[in-house]
RNA sequence: GGGCCGGUAGCUCAGUGGUAGAGCAUCGCACUUUUAAUGCGGUGGUCGUGGGUUCGAUCCCCACCCGGCUCACCA
């Protein structure tokens, strides 16, 4: 115990008085009749006068989150993590040694009653006590009833107080556990095969981020955490796999923010036969699906706006929004052309004040200008289609047009939920764009995307045409349920720590 | 990494260059249907850490630690 605390000290007196009555303060196991969810369920809607007829048996068992205390009647209210139900202990019903037990109990501490059920004179649901078991001791004072746990530190540090006290924190993580089931659910009924690939690459892939290095002994060699497993799915559609997917995590050593944490969940699939626009048809249906199994609306509320996720969503391809945009902020229109070329892209970006790195080409330029001017824009669901051959090295390009890709970013909230595009299996073609890759690896972008033989070896044996899609479960989930922040929707999100 | 804001009792928060405050929690007493129970009386603090200025610093200054927001980078 790391604590001298007099709080603490009081709580592990009491935990000796326990143990001096011959109480066992860590017994093994509560034969409960049922959870206190379920309890609250099946009585919840019979009266007072039914339940006098009835007069149910129950035992429970939970966590003492409140002691009413009138001397010689008591009432617990004890919570199981998802429902709360009310004990009252009279000296009179209960043995001389579980009144013993009870005098000391301590917020916060576990225990078992059994007993009848019935409604109190304020009509709340209540569990009159005939026997008392203590369960387990909470040695620690608990945060206070009427404000909760506030602080985030505390509450990202010690997430089980923040799950403990906080219902609506506890919400939020089933909402997020409904969700991921919902994806699974939607994907598995269209025949998807849900498979693992590699957490440690020796080349990190599939998308464009700085990787975690880390290093296996016995090899002696270097491996990268994934930063996506993008290329390891692909090769599974050269297997023949035609529809597989992986919900798991991805590994970036980039900041972080309320919308990026070092490790997030990604749900990546892959089909066959078929090609980014039916990707966004299925997309509309998939998060509408997933929206209305987790929160059984197709609508939420985030930053104080109403987002409806039932399809159709809004599309509007990158260079269209970028024209459009500019040509607002600078009150005069801007020829498609002003984005085909790499100097007169530069000299739009300068009117704008729109930063861009060094080297950077027309299509790298499109996109700063897009992020800085667009994105903040995109509330109600919107795919943004059609990116610059440059910044998407993994994508097929339009038959009509080798600068353009077929690819697709969903905007929801004012940020990038999803991102997608016809799979690029022309193995010549894709050398090509990682030779690209390596130029500008060359000139220092510590981003751009390795050269991998065994990927296009892969690639070369044939790999049939496929959509392939990333939505990033976190941010979805934060939509659903109206986090502020990433670290609101992940259980234990990165932080330093703690001094001592 | 830059900028701004914050760290005071177990929790939620006030506050001041001159011995540190409230509510809840906690302890004691009373109370056999309360639910923010009530009434009365107590306990509880190296005011994030380390320096500096000052007769005197929780307060002013500097550095550092941790966190939040934001910008940059990314998803």
């Amino acid at each position: 115990m790391s604590e001298g605390h007099e709080l603490v000290r009081q709580r592990q007196a009491n935990l000796e008085a326990l143990r001096r009555l011959g109480v066992d303060v860590y017994p093994r196991t509560y034969a409960r009749t049922d959870a206190i969810a379920v309890l609250a369920a099946r009585h919840g809607p019979q009266t007072a006068a039914e339940l006098e007829e009835a007069r149910p048996e129950a035992a429970t068992a939970g966590r003492i989150l409140a002691i009413r205390s009138f001397g010689k009647a008591n009432f617990l209210v004890l919570s199981d993590g998802v429902g709360r139900i009310q004990a009252y202990i009279r000296q009179d019903a209960l043995s001389e040694r579980d009144f013993a037990v009870f005098k000391l109990l301590d917020f916060g501490d576990f225990v078992g009653v059994r007993g009848r059920v019935f409604r109190t004179k304020t009509n709340e649901l209540t569990i009159w006590v005939s026997s008392l078991t203590f369960l387990s001791k909470c040695l620690h004072p608990l945060p206070e009833k009427w404000h909760g746990l506030q602080d985030v530190e505390i509450r990202y540090r010690q997430r089980y107080l923040d799950l403990a006290v906080n219902p609506e924190s506890r919400r939020v993580f089933e909402v997020r556990s409904r969700a991921i089931a919902g994806f699974r659910r939607f994907l598995d009924a269209r025949g998807f095969l849900e498979v693992e690939t590699p957490m440690m690459q020796p080349i990190a892939g599939g998308a464009l981020a700085r990787p975690f290095v880390t290093h296996h002994n016995a090899l002696d060699m270097t491996l990268y955490l994934r930063i996506a497993p993008e290329l390891y799915l692909k090769r599974l559609t050269v297997g023949g796999i035609e529809r597989v997917y992986e919900i798991n995590r991805n590994f970036r050593n980039e900041g972080i923010s309320t919308q990026h944490n070092p490790e997030f969940t990604m749900l990546e699939f892959y089909q066959a036969y078929a090609d980014y626009r039916d990707l966004m048809a299925e997309t509309e249906e998939m998060l509408a699906s997933v929206a209305r199994d987790a929160i059984g609306s197709d609508t939420c509320t985030f930053g104080g706006e109403t987002i409806s996720l039932a399809a159709p969503y809004r599309r509007v391809s990158l260079r269209e929004a970028v024209r459009e945009a500019a040509a607002r902020r600078l009150g005069v229109s801007v020829a498609p052309d002003e984005l085909r070329d790499g100097a007169r892209a530069a000299a739009l970006a300068a009117r704008l004040g729109v930063a861009y790195p060094d080297g950077a080409g027309a299509g790298k330029i499109t996109t700063a200008i897009f992020e800085a001017l667009c994105e903040d824009t995109l509330v109600q669901p919107t795919f943004v289609y059609d990116f610059p051959t440059e910044v998407s090295p993994l994508s097929k390009q339009r038959s009509d047009d080798p600068d353009t890709v077929e690819r697709f970013e969903l905007y929801i909230g004012r940020f990038e939920v999803a991102n997608a595009f016809s799979e690029l299996n022309d193995p010549a073609e894709q050398r090509a764009r990682f030779e690209a890759q390596l130029a500008e690896r060359a000139r220092g972008d510590a981003e751009a995307h390795a050269m991998d033989e065994d990927y296009l070896r892969a690639l070369e044996h044939g790999m049939p045409p496929a959509g392939g899609e990333g939505v990033g479960i976190d941010r979805f989930v934060m939509l659903l349920t109206g986090a502020p922040s990433i670290r609101d929707v992940i259980l234990f999100p990165l932080m330093r720590p703690q001094a001592d």
